[in-house]
DNA sequence: GAACATTAGTTTGTATACAAACTATAAATC
DNA sequence: GATTTATAGTTTGTATACAAACTAATGTTC
């Protein structure tokens, strides 16, 4: 008698979950040889796109909750992965900078995202349906930015 | 210099963690009206379909970890929404049992699902390509169990 | 049937994720 | 230029998420 529409495998909100989580999880030995976990490298890198920015910005490039940035930037510092600096201009901002061992970690990050890739059964998933999910999550994300920010 | 695999918009992955996160922030007003998180209504979901079965065979079900699993059960019998019983047979498992009152919720969630699509501006994303992303999502779920179970 | 291996579930420790309340500085308004 | 408002970032509290180590019951092997 249960109703369709909440069965599990009608959700596709349970199948994101279960994607972003399960990612998360075939991430973590291979973000092992870096040291960090999935957010912390997130962070990073946003970092070696755009080094020295504001908090600010930091969370919006990532998209990453400015509460929980703080904490992820607290644990880089202690790493020593990052340095905070302060903004003369504008005593409220602080700008995060890589320091050379974040630098150095680029180069061992660079192969991450293939090994990633490559760990799937590609006769389940292909170029054309990754491009595929790329657009539909840009469209999906951008649907739930502009719902949360009613 | 940055390497183009490392940058954030080309990261499938980052698509998804926001996808979810975000989803699960839309969750949480409709959500309220239950007085359950997203975690808890996805095991809601599962007893509504299926009463009656064990944390292993909840946890398959769900996907949900069972350490995780534990804690969320914990708390559903604390709100008065399961029962837990234990099996004669099988003195190790345990069976999970809805209450009345969990029982009633399911009518009050059966909107939800609707309601969360309808939050989504239509414009943005169709029925064509909820299905596709479906579809696709079904493959890297595949793909990533059979990649984590290695 | 004693010894070992497996299974179901719990506990613990650490890291995420985020709302909400807070502090400090800067900008805007009068 | 004092008052108000807005902005940048921190802190706190609660709920995820999951690995790893654990307990207790069941199965298996000899």
């Amino acid at each position: 008698m249960s109703y369709e529409q909440l069965k599990l495998d009608n959700q596709i909100c349970h199948r994101l979950y279960l994607a972003s989580n399960g990612l998360t999880r075939l991430y973590r030995p291979l973000l092992e040889a870096l040291g960090v976990t999935y957010p912390q490298y997130v962070v990073l890198m946003a970092l070696w796109e755009e080094d020295r920015i504001t908090m600010k910005d930091l969370s919006i490039k990532t998209s990453i909750d400015k509460g929980f940035l703080a904490s992820l930037v607290k644990y880089l510092d202690k790493e020593n992965l990052i340095e905070i600096l302060s903004d003369e201009q504008d005593k409220r901002k602080k700008i995060i900078k890589l320091t050379e061992k974040a630098k150095l970690l680029e180069e061992k990050a660079k192969d991450i995202p293939l090994k990633l890739i490559c760990s799937l059964d590609d006769d389940k998933i292909n170029i054309e349906q990754i491009e595929e999910l790329k657009k539909i999550l840009d469209n999906v994300n951008f649907a739930i930015n502009e719902a949360l920010s009613k």
